[in-house]
DNA sequence: ATTCAGGTGCGAG
DNA sequence: CTCGCACCTGAA
């Protein structure tokens, strides 16, 4: 067992349930997943966070920047601090980093996710992985390769429950796995290219383009404008005028610039809570 | 039974 | 370029 020094107000509950990834299943102070090839488990204490399963220190240091522990978020979040509406919801939300996951993995979460929910996300994954990927322990799987996804049936993969995404997933993996599409040129360009560069892919929309942007390639320039932000937005910055996309992103990249993506995030995490309480 | 989900790709005007 | 529409499928 090792640990991992944090500091306030770093939140792995919230990180890791704010809906940048999809595989960790979390409950309290605890969270399970898959991290460089191994099971993990991952526990926040008082000033840090107990690593279980992991390897070396290489590993563990992957994971530091994995899990945003780099992230100066004090000061992150006393800046936000600065704009009134994020100032009222911050209370709530306080603690969200942004997570470095692996841009293959998030790519493919992402293209899933369109048109989709939430829980119906985590289902297809899981069953991607225990379909394609490698077992590496009881109830763990990798996530599968480009090379493996390339390879896949139409079939089997709607056995997973990608219904008309299949056909994107796979296109997808052959553009990485014939090597038309490097994942490792996003993050040579500036913003504004990496998110051309990806907007060429299959399945790959403004949306996905900007999430994968922030969650995998690090750009908090980048603000994805799903129906929760959309909404976040008009309601709150321009009393319920309905907004263009293209009008919210420049708005939010104007006013909160390389903290575009915190921003996002906190308006997301706060509007889905809100919404969960008004619908019960 | 109907409706709703973290949008995207497509054709039309 | 903007606009409207179809779209797998499970869960409420």
């Amino acid at each position: 067992m090792s640990e991992l020094s944090i500091s306030p107000p770093y939140s792995l509950f919230r990180t890791l349930t704010c809906g940048q990834a999809f595989r960790w299943r979390v409950d309290g102070d605890t969270a399970h997943g898959v991290f460089a090839g191994r099971p993990i488990t991952l526990r926040q204490r008082d000033g840090g966070i107990e690593v279980l399963g992991l390897g070396g220190s290489r590993e563990r240091d992957r994971l530091f920047s994995y899990l945003g522990l780099d992230q100066p978020l004090s000061a992150i979040e006393q800046t936000l601090g600065a704009d009134r509406v994020l100032r009222r919801i911050l209370p709530s939300t306080t603690g969200i980093a942004l997570i470095r996951q692996d841009p293959w993995e998030c790519l493919v979460s992402f293209v899933v996710s369109a048109f989709n929910n939430i829980p119906k996300i985590e289902l297809t994954l899981d069953r991607l992985c225990r379909t394609f990927g490698d077992r590496l322990g009881e109830t763990a799987w990798s996530f599968p390769s480009p090379d493996r996804l390339a390879r896949a049936g139409l079939f089997e993969l709607r056995r997973c429950l990608l219904g008309y995404r299949a056909p994107y997933v796979r296109a997808l993996a052959r553009c990485v796995d014939g090597g038309r599409f490097d994942l490792a040129a996003p993050a040579a360009v500036a913003y504004e290219e990496a998110r051309v560069l990806l907007l060429d892919l299959p399945g790959v929309g403004e949306k996905v383009a900007d999430c994968v942007l922030l969650f995998a390639y690090g750009r908090g320039e980048a603000f994805p404008v799903d129906v929760w932000v959309k909404r976040a937005v008009e309601r709150r910055y321009f009393r319920g005028a309905s907004k263009s996309v293209r009008d919210i992103q420049a708005f939010a990249r104007g006013r909160f610039s390389t903290l575009a993506g915190y921003a996002q995030q906190h308006l997301y995490s706060y509007e889905r809570a809100r919404g969960r309480e008004v619908r019960s």
